[in-house]
DNA sequence: TTTATACATTGCAATATTACGATTAATAAC
DNA sequence: GTTATTAATCGTAATATTGCAATGTATAAA
C-alpha cells in the first residue's frame, strides 16, 4: 500500500499503519471474519457472499496475503483457500 | 471516512474498519505515540517533530477527534492540546 | 482437445486521502 | 484598539484506493 511521505515516520510506525491499513476496508474485515467462522474462503462463496465483483474480492485477498495475513490460493484451481498462517493454538 | 459500498456490510465491519484506518496512517500512529509518551499535543509541536505543514496535522488531529480517540483544542488558543478521553486506570 | 469452471491480472474510471498554501478565527499581550 | 501567536478551515493539486469489465491462466471433466 503506497503512503506518502514515509520518510518523515519510522520504520515502526509505517509498519503499524499498514497493518491497520489492512484492517481498513469493510470487505478485508467481512473477509476475515468468515475465514474465522469457516477456516476457509473460496473466492467465489465471498463474491455470492459480499455482492462485490469476482475480480475485487481478488485484490483484498492479495492484499492481505501479501501482509501474510492470510495465506492462500495454494491450488490455482477450484480448490483455492486460504488460512491463517498462525493457528493461535 | 469516505468508503465505498458500505452498504454490502454490516454496521459493524463498517466500523471496525474506520477504527483500523484510524491508525492507517504513520502521522496518526506517530501523533498517538507522542500522546502516549507525553500526554499532550500541540500542533506546533507536531509540525516541528514530525516536518509535516500545520494544515496537515490539523487535519490528521481532527480526524482522530472525529473518531473520539482525542480530545482536543480546548481552548483554541496557544493551548490547545489533546488527551485521551478515556484514562485507562 | 474442447469445454467448463475458477481465480488472477490488466487497464481503466470513479472515488477517497494526503498534503499544503492561503486565509480565517480566536486568544493573549501590549 | 493593534500586533503576535496558534490552530482551524478552505480550496486545490497530487497521490492512492476501490471496483469492475475484459482478458489471461490453469485445471478438471468430457
Amino acid at each position: 500500500m503506497g503512503l506518502t511521505k514515509t520518510n518523515l515516520f519510522t520504520e515502526e510506525q509505517n509498519a503499524i499503519a499498514i497493518i491497520a491499513m489492512a484492517f481498513g476496508h469493510p470487505a478485508r474485515v467481512a473477509i476475515l471474519q468468515h475465514l474465522i467462522k469457516t477456516n476457509v474462503c473460496i473466492n467465489s462463496t465471498l463474491v455470492a457472499e459480499f455482492g462485490l465483483a469476482q475480480a475485487t474480492i481478488s485484490q483484498h485477498l492479495k492484499e492481505l496475503k501479501s501482509m501474510d495475513i492470510i495465506q492462500g490460493t495454494i491450488s490455482g484451481t477450484a480448490m483455492s483457500y486460504c488460512s491463517f498462517i498462525r493457528s493461535f493454538n
